[in-house]
DNA sequence: GCCGTTTTCGGCCCGACTGTTTTCAGTCG
């Protein structure tokens, strides 16, 4: 797949032009094109190859000759003209807090700067304040700009920045003059990894607010404080900062101001273009005929008067969502009916049987399934046949015993570098559901990851594939897998796919949910939990599923018990 | 550069904060 390749340079192409004083507009044609590539999940070479780029939204002739020209020769000769231009270590600088297209242009005009190491050098030797339209100020926002990028290093997982927003959510509820918070932003929306927290707050005293808030006690350093917004950062680990912005509204601009925080920016500029093809003007106050506010103190006010739908902040990412007639109702963790991914002391997890029954139960699950390792995972401490045999025995003793909630036998098998399963079909056979995934030689297997996960979802026995891509967020790449030849695989041997509610995993990831949903594949959605206190990570498995548009019918583990085994059964003939 | 039941040309989202500004440009979200 080029798409992401690609996107990378378009992105590094409107960097560039806007460097070098481009039209704003051609710089954002080509950000949009960027942006669309990243999230375009088929092949971008086969619609290059079937003439139908110029159908894509964005692409039209000039860029379609781009991509035609990279996917031939694997370049564009127009970045190329352009990287002439300037120093290569320059457009990365673009990244840095407080320094944008004109003052790096200016900085590379006038002191030949050309990267983070003449940055430093220029700060260091006082001459990059001695620049017109430099000063003291900007000079220190800079360099500030500079270590915080060190300090936050890449954006934050999901996972880890929930709870500190909602901490954070609570630190400030505790302001006089608060009435009401609430999280916004890429947070809201369940983007997989996050920027900074976005924070609303409704309140009369905007000022009294954000001077609380820049001067409570987690604060390591204030950004920003004015009368209706203030940026700070605080320390999530030793070296790392984490960015918190505050905006201050009043009741009346409420549901306008969420939404507008809420994005996506992709989202939120569809949006006001219905407004002002409707000769009215929407930001973050309200939408306005004139000067008068027609809506603005509820999000779906706003909707309402623009005549599209309302639909949830997982899919306000302009992909499609405007098209809709009604929101859809996309799946929540209520209709979860139990987790069928989980480990016990048997082989890595932390729990016995009996301690995850009691606490899937208090969940409010009617069902789990305990799914350990098999042979191979000898680091998991993977079953042998033998231990298998007897750990069956174990469940089924345990599911007799315990009352409220079903037990369900299952494992987790390896799938060999071959493709061939870890344990021969008569144990298979005996478990109630099996998930099979790949945990080792994710690269250089004798077959490649697409054919021997293909080769597994054969096995008549393969309930689901667990952690499909195998990426681990921040840490390791996905495996290099032909998403569209997998859900193909899928939807034909009617095996469902995991979407691996883990926060370092999201595997799969919200597009390819949706890649599977289109093509008729059933999800299933797993804590893969090795402990209990792992259970309620659950919720960021359904915030990615509705992030691919899934709802209650997509899920097979939103079933009851007595459909979820007849579904299993259908496969196993 | 893209796009079009008001347009094939002339638009393209909008406001807060900051600093160097003498009335506003740059940056950010």
């Amino acid at each position: 797949m080029i798409n992401q390749p690609l996107a990378s340079a378009f992105e590094r192409l409107a960097d560039l032009m806007e460097i070098g004083a481009e039209s704003g507009f051609r710089v954002n044609a080509y950000r949009r094109v960027a942006r669309f590539l990243d999230a375009y999940t088929e092949d971008i070479a086969v619609a290059a190859a079937e003439k139908r780029l110029t159908d894509l939204p964005g692409i039209g002739q000039a860029t379609a000759q781009k991509i035609q020209e990279f996917i031939k020769t694997g370049k564009i000769s127009l970045i190329e003209q352009w990287e002439a231009k300037f120093p290569p270590g320059l457009p990365d600088l673009l990244k840095i807090q407080g320094l944008g297209p004109k003052k790096l242009a200016a900085m590379y005009e006038k002191l030949g700067v050309g990267g983070v190491d003449d940055l430093r050098r220029v700060i260091a030797s006082g001459a990059l304040a001695k620049l017109p339209g430099f000063g003291a100020q900007s000079v220190k926002r800079i360099e500030e700009g500079l270590q915080f990028r060190e300090r936050s290093g890449d954006r934050t997982p999901y996972g880890l920045a929930l709870p500190i927003a909602e901490s954070m959510a609570d630190v400030i509820r505790r302001i006089p003059a608060v009435k009401r918070v609430e999280i916004a932003g890429s947070l809201r929306r369940g983007a997989e990894t996050i920027g900074d927290v976005d924070l609303l707050c409704e309140s009369r005293d905007g000022p009294a607010v954000v001077k609380a808030f820049v001067e409570h006690d987690g604060v390591k350093r204030v950004l920003a404080s004015g009368d209706t917004k203030g940026s700070i950062t605080i320390e999530t680990e030793p070296g790392r900062e984490l960015q918190i912005d505050l905006r201050v509204v009043p009741a009346d601009s409420f549901g306008a101001a969420w939404q507008y925080f809420t994005g996506s920016k992709e989202h939120n500029v569809r949006l006001r273009e219905r407004a002002v093809k409707k000769k009215w003007r929407l930001n973050e106050y309200g939408l306005f005929d004139g000067e008068k506010q027609i809506a603005g103190k509820t999000e779906e006010s706003i909707y309402k008067k623009l005549g599209v739908p309302c639909v949830p902040p997982e899919i306000r990412e302009d992909a499609g969502e405007f098209d809709l007639g009604e929101p859809p109702e996309l799946i929540a963790v209520k209709h979860l009916r139990g987790d069928l991914h989980t480990h016990t002391t048997a082989s890595d997890g932390k729990n016995t049987i009996d301690e995850m029954a009691a606490a899937a139960k208090h969940a409010g699950y009617d069902y789990f399934a305990v799914t350990d390792h098999s042979r191979s995972s000898a680091i998991a401490n993977g079953l042998s046949i033998e231990r298998m045999t007897r750990h069956i025995d174990d469940i089924r003793a345990a599911e007799k015993r315990t009352k409220g909630i079903a037990i369900l036998v299952g494992c987790e098998c390896d799938i060999l570098s071959d493709g061939s399963l870890d344990y021969p079909d008569e144990i298979l056979a005996a478990c109630d559901l099996v998930v099979a995934s790949v945990h080792s030689a994710q690269r250089g297997g004798k077959a490649s990851p697409t054919q021997r996960t293909i080769k597994a979802m054969q096995n008549p026995y393969v309930t689901f594939i667990g952690h499909p891509t195998g990426r681990l967020l921040g840490k390791r790449p996905p495996m290099d897998i032909d998403m569209g030849e997998l859900v193909r695989a899928a939807a034909d041997t009617g095996t469902a796919l995991e979407i691996n509610a883990s926060w370092q995993r999201l595997d799969l990831k919200a597009e390819h949910a949706r890649q599977a949903i289109d093509a008729g594949v059933m999800l299933v959605i797993n804590t893969d939990s090795h402990r209990i206190a792992s259970l309620p990570s659950i919720r960021h498995g359904v915030v990615t599923a509705r992030r691919g548009w899934a709802t209650a019918e997509n899920v097979l583990n939103t079933r009851t018990l007595r459909s979820l085994k007849s579904w299993i059964a259908k496969k196993r003939g």
